[in-house]
DNA sequence: GTGAAAGCGCTAACAA
DNA sequence: TTGTTAGCGCTTTCAC
């Protein structure tokens, strides 16, 4: 029968109620409220307000205050997916715990890539007098910038664009690269497979140039014929796995968790181990997938959490962020069990 | 060296600038502003505003707005996990979208099932004068509603609250289990497992009634020896399916898709194929596994999205909800090629 | 048709 | 130590 709209909650508490029952002015309950420094309140008073704030159940106007101070207590945050990739919400819990701790709060909007919604997502940001706002995506890429961005400080997250002049937080891709392959050396590796993917992007490059990295470092012969091209899913992996095979390697570093995925199967068809015959290594951490194939898949983590924390501390100017270089987050390894 | 806190963003552009540019008073431009239904505005001195609107690019301060009309257009969100389940996301996602529609914005909160965190959030949001508030789990079950709450319109969403009075919005379990089931005995099995979990939850009775009564309508006879309880994960899928095989079953309908994961593995090591030997279905579409598995999972979808957007509806009132008995959502098949 | 003025709840000089 | 007052940007009666 009832909706939740039938609210019949008491009408707001103000300042004044607070000071007439206290029996100070208005401008007296502000100052021990928000206990200003330079007011030296009588003790009694003090109480007296306390007391009524209490008795009233008062409780401060957020909008108002901000309204009077012209400083807003909002971060928007505008994402193109916030659920088609499983781990994307993570970007929000990290700017929300992170805009929390520093008394700011999150407003949401997602785009789903939609221009138009987009522009409309930044306006109303806007209109809410937000500090400033994060644009993320859900994927490492460049991207082409909404002019309105320009119109409050803005940060990039997991994406970047490098004339816009906006800072940007990335992961940090050929870390990531050289410490999965780090991780295949330290097992005693020598005959390292990688297979990257056929689209282009950061990750691509990235993950490529770690994994050299890391195989010069330990001063192991770059073998073209240990690198592979596979679509970045399941099915390329599986796909792939033959020729892996084929070229010796005793352990492969893969693109992603999906292509793990994929050379796992491949892997089982040919009645191979993992790690005994083959180890395996991933990329990004997808839970749902890492933590539970058989065995677990040992792999690097996309600091999703991270980069929305970071994003915040850019945003507010604690974190020193050079706007011509994006900052890096470390994407660390998660060992489990297919090295 | 220039963080983001560097702007040099232009001084806001108020009423009082339009009001001045285009030569009307303040009253004026707000009335054009708003197209106010009631007051008649010269067609010149309307063109004029609009004019100074876009010639200093105004932008209306929400809060201000708020402010004066004692209303305000945010939606809280209380989550207790963002992330740990991926597709806890797909919550914000549709309370999102839906609160847009109906030119709200969302305010989000993560509490990591804290409580003094939970407190501290819902009391920001009732200090942003929030229009009400959703209050999620990551997933389905009774929970403890947070006093606060009552200060304002809530709404459960994903969880449940007999005795709170408040409005909640569930997914329908009974519904998906017999979806379930249904789906197994129309590609014509009669001797149909259950894999239940061993946690006690609404999802475990639900979806057991849910199995029974489509069995029953079908006109097949309960068999307990085919329900069978497995700890709600990969590895208690595996174990369970020997037990399964054993049983004679040529379907099997699992509590969840990672338990469905497990017996694929179960049913692969004993050389069975999917969905040949044994049909498989799951329960909540978790999309990493269901989507990739081989052959690719069909399932039942737990409708976060829905949830999200229902609970946006029920809070503001334009859903039928009966506080009495919760809303209950749809949990729609997904065909793919296990069965 | 358009404008003056009061007020939303709070902060911040400045007086007292 | 406390109170007065003038806004913050906008809406909204009510005159003109």
């Amino acid at each position: 029968m009832s909706t939740a709209g039938n609210g019949a909650h008491p009408p707001n508490v103000t300042m004044r109620d607070v000071a007439k029952v206290a029996g100070v002015s208005i401008a007296t309950v502000s100052h021990v409220i928000n206990d200003k420094p330079g007011a030296r309140i009588g003790e009694d008073a003090r109480r007296r307000v306390q007391d009524a704030v209490a008795a009233l159940g008062y409780r401060p106007n957020a909008l108002a205050k901000t309204l009077s101070q012209g400083t807003s207590r909002f971060i928007g945050l505008v994402a193109d997916q916030i659920a088609t990739t499983p781990f994307a919400g993570q970007i929000i819990h990290g700017a929300q715990d992170e805009a929390w701790r520093h008394g700011f709060v999150l407003l949401v909007a997602n785009t789903d890539g939609n221009v138009d919604v987009e522009n409309d997502a930044i306006a109303m940001m806007l209109e809410h007098q937000v500090r400033g706002i994060l644009y993320s995506s859900w994927y490492h890429r460049e991207i082409p910038v909404p002019a309105a961005l320009h119109q409050t400080d803005s940060v990039l997250v997991d994406c970047f664009a490098p004339d816009s002049g906006l800072p940007a937080v990335v992961p940090d891709e050929v870390q990531g690269g050289r410490t999965a392959t780090d991780e295949l050396i330290a097992a005693g590796h020598r005959r390292i497979a990688f297979v990257n993917t056929t689209t282009p992007s950061p990750a691509r490059t990235g993950r490529l140039a770690g994994y050299r990295e890391a195989l010069s470092a330990a001063g192991i012969d770059l073998d073209d014929a240990l690198v592979f091209r596979a679509s970045p899913e399941q099915e390329g992996g599986y796909r792939a796995t033959p020729q892996i095979i084929a070229s010796g390697a005793t352990a492969v570093f893969c693109h992603n968790d999906r292509v793990a995925m994929g050379v796992y199967d491949g892997l089982r068809g040919q009645g191979l181990r993992i790690p005994e015959d083959m180890a395996v290594i991933g990329f990004d951490n997808q839970d749902v997938i890492a933590a539970h194939l058989r065995p677990a898949l040992s792999t690097v983590a996309l600091p999703h959490y991270e980069m929305g924390a970071a994003g915040v501390r850019v945003l507010l100017g604690l974190d020193e962020a050079g706007v011509a270089n994006p900052t890096l987050v470390r994407c660390p390894p998660v060992l489990r069990a297919s090295i």
